[in-house]
DNA sequence: CTGAAAGCGCTTACAG
DNA sequence: CTGAAAGCGCTTACAG
């Protein structure tokens, strides 16, 4: 049997009231004689309000929910780290949800993650959504990536400028054929990668080749497996990745084709995980802050929380251009 | 102002008990009219009953606690999608702790996991744990990686096995001199991979060097300080890495210090995790299944949930050498 | 300085 | 077939 406020009353041969208002720091000064006693009791016994009891009045779970697409996506994870590194502080905890992608998940996971109560909600997803409605009257919500119909939460990168700035560069270096790796579902952000790359050979007065383009899941063997039809059937001197997990499928597809990086085939990826300056060669890549996109979120979200009426602000994140061994000129 | 169950009755015109128990097919039967009607209500106002005070009597949180050491790992991420892949098929969700390898941050949130009255904690630590105290009367524990005190709930892997097989695979290959990188925390499964090393040496008569031996974090960067300290050091033709991210973290060192793999020095990892037959050369290494760890802990502890009584069965997973292009003969 | 009472939103004997 | 009442473990006016 777990012991109740009640348990702590007996023992110490006080009131409940007495037991409550202490532990909460509230009520009218009691006798230190008191107080001693009653704290003492809570520790003997180890103590602690129940949770349910509490909430039911207090209303305050200290939970929010987050749903990302891929616990095991890099940058995914990298902002989770974010998130969860912020609400610890604050005595917050997390309730993870695994949406694998699928929009109806999300909607799903939204409804269970309302039924418990749950502070704010944070939600990574690429899906453009229309959740608005399900979401509006109770907690926050704040949204990473992608576009959305709302005014506030809204946490963004800049992910047009991000791509434009890396074909210009492959451009600056001399390359006239460069090709693309999207993905198959439409996401923001990817959309917003593929528009700058579009929009850049433009710019140059490069004429966009239809063979050019693959795409596929934005995953190690995603980015593989596109790489590999890409390069299969067609000549390109550089290859711009949807990210950089599809960049390091992209490796190895250069390597079974018998291409060397960047000999070969500049390589160009997106977001800068931990691992890509790992890679043989080093990747180039335009960096996004994952974590920081995370503790940004739960900041905001936290901050929302706390004073109802105010809007969350939006944010957008600066990315940078790291050139590393897998581009160079093509002339060279 | 949430629905509560008072508006559906009033709405309904029928008492709160019978709202109560229609919703939770309990009691007798109710004439059809008025279900139907309770049933309409309860849709038309979207009603969901409280949580926090279904929960006060029924004593069903639905909520498990995970504590991993870090989400951003490759292994336990997947470890982590394992778990999610079972509990939101139960309806149950997961409140995830990233405890940063610290023990004390451990403790913590098993403290507050426990007042939170999570139905079990999952808890994927590589530190030997006192936790049995704490964690005894309450929910449910079950731990993936590391000894434990307790003979119920463990979920380990063959790690020795695992080990011997990978370095007596070099010492049939003619290596000679191989060193290894482990953690510097003591890990359990690191010391046992590093214990099966020695052994494996030992039963070969190749005599230990104390300079084959290098420590780090668990992580990319700490292999690749560990690596490049060692292969600076002291020369060695192959090197087993307490991890596949260590391997990552050599593979850069050894590039540093103009050394190829595997011609010059065979790198073998452990995990397999997905980027692993990616890399160039593709990693040779000892795979564990991940996935199906955290798969099993979720499914060992609903089942202990749903059946207090019963002990929470142990299970050894078996791991899988796999060679690829990263290792090679000696004399080759 | 302290306690009895009401109430949070439910469920569950129990009675009719 | 249905409802009034008690109770889960707390907190918070309110009264003294």
């Amino acid at each position: 049997m777990k012991t109740t406020i009640k348990d702590i009353a007996q023992i110490t041969g006080v009131s409940i009231t007495t037991v409550s208002q202490i532990l909460n720091n509230k009520g009218q000064r009691f006798s230190e004689d008191t107080r001693q006693r009653v704290l003492k009791a809570v520790k003997d016994h180890d103590y602690n309000p129940d949770y349910f009891a509490q909430n039911l009045i207090k209303r305050e779970s200290k939970t929010i929910g987050m749903i990302v697409p891929d616990v095991t996506d890099l940058f995914f994870s990298k902002v989770i780290e974010g998130v969860e590194a912020y609400l610890t502080k604050k005595d917050y905890m997390i309730l993870l949800c695994n949406s694998n992608h699928s929009h109806e998940m999300e909607k799903s996971y939204i409804k269970q993650l309302l039924n418990r109560s749950v502070a704010g909600i944070i939600l990574a997803s690429p899906n453009s959504l229309e959740l608005e409605t399900s979401l509006q009257s109770s907690p926050y919500l704040l949204i990473d990536r992608g576009l959305n119909t709302r005014a506030e939460g809204n946490l963004l990168v800049k992910e047009y400028e991000g791509s434009y700035e890396s074909v210009q560069y492959l451009v600056n270096n001399g390359h006239k054929s460069i090709g693309m790796l999207t993905n198959e579902l439409g996401y923001y952000e990817m959309s917003e990668r593929y528009e700058a790359y579009r929009q850049c050979l433009t710019d140059n007065q490069i004429s966009f080749q239809s063979e050019w383009i693959e795409d596929g899941p934005v995953t190690i063997e995603g980015g593989y497996e596109a790489a590999k039809r890409l390069l299969k059937r067609t000549k390109v001197t550089a290859l711009c990745c949807g990210n950089d997990q599809m960049a390091i499928g992209t490796y190895r597809a250069a390597y079974e084709l018998g291409l060397t990086i960047p000999d070969d085939l500049s390589v160009i990826g997106f977001d800068d995980l931990e691992i890509s300056s790992y890679l043989n060669p080093p990747l180039t890549t335009v960096a996004q802050p994952a974590f920081e996109i995370g503790y940004t979120a739960a900041t905001y979200l936290f901050q929302s929380i706390k004073n109802p009426g105010v809007k969350i602000p939006n944010k957008t994140f600066e990315t940078e251009f790291i050139v590393r061994g897998s581009t160079q000129p093509v002339d060279k």
